[in-house]
DNA sequence: TTCTTTATTGATATTGAATATCAATATAAT
DNA sequence: ATTATATTGATATTCAATATCAATAAAGAA
């Protein structure tokens, strides 16, 4: 089994782009980070990692990581975060309006009639983004 | 019937604002307006109509229509537009991911499953996004 | 290995959409 | 009219993201 690291390698190989030290800390540091995260964590830890990367290459290398089908971005309220994609199951967010709170939930049915109207428009689905805001419990107290 | 006009004012009284030339030059101009509109495309289109009404109130003003549940603001691409929303059917977006064609389009059973999962994880429900990025027809030739 | 080509890097300048500032002015209530 | 306060336009500012560029490093060829 792949795992990210030879993906990207493949990536860049097939693309004539190279596999350097840099892009390697950063996919490491990418991978251990949990959820939805914002560039400037990604930042810090890629500093601790090693304080010569600078945030030009992070960028870089988040566009490269999106390109390679290993990420994926968001931006909820205003603020950019980048969120782990390979062997992780689709979902969609539901995030709530006050505290920010997600909750990553899944349903087949939905993908199913999103499938249906892209047909019926003779559109081929590539992706899709699906949001959903609300209140959740706390907040609602 | 309250018409935009009408609804604006009355939200503008109800939050001590007030009910401007200027206010009332941008919700005409946006209403006259098609579909997806950029910010530029809108300035243009207020200075024709008064060459005074500077980018800061278009922006102030826009916030308020969005507030007032008038207008919708999308970020399709990277490019910011904001949509006529009052009296306009709910819709989702299907969006050609190269010639950026949109489509418009509702289903009711795919907002009936938003409505159960975010009972199921106990939030209320305040709005969603959906896009669908696919190949139109045409681009597929 | 060494050579050559070309991608990459970090530092920093730049961009550009959106917002903040502020003095002058307009609005709406009294 | 008077008063309190919201609004305006011009412009400065912000800030995330990108562009620039000379120095460096990677990968393939010899």
């Amino acid at each position: 089994m792949l795992d990210e690291f030879d993906i990207f390698k493949d990536f860049l190989k097939q693309h004539h782009l190279r596999w350097t030290p840099q892009r390697k800390s950063i996919l490491k540091v990418f991978l251990e980070a949990q959820g939805h995260v914002p560039i400037d964590d990604l930042h810090k830890k890629i500093h601790a990692e090693d304080p010569t990367i600078g945030i030009a290459t992070l960028y870089r290398t988040m566009k490269l990581l999106i390109d390679a089908g290993l990420a994926e971005m968001h931006t909820f309220n205003e603020k950019t975060t980048y969120e782990h994609l390979y062997q992780v199951r689709h979902h969609d967010h539901l995030i709530c309006k006050i505290c920010g709170k997600t909750v990553e939930f899944e349903h087949p049915l939905i993908e199913k009639y999103q499938r249906e109207v892209c047909e019926r428009h003779g559109f081929t689905l590539k992706s899709h983004r699906m949001e959903l805001f609300g209140i959740c419990n706390k907040c609602q107290k």
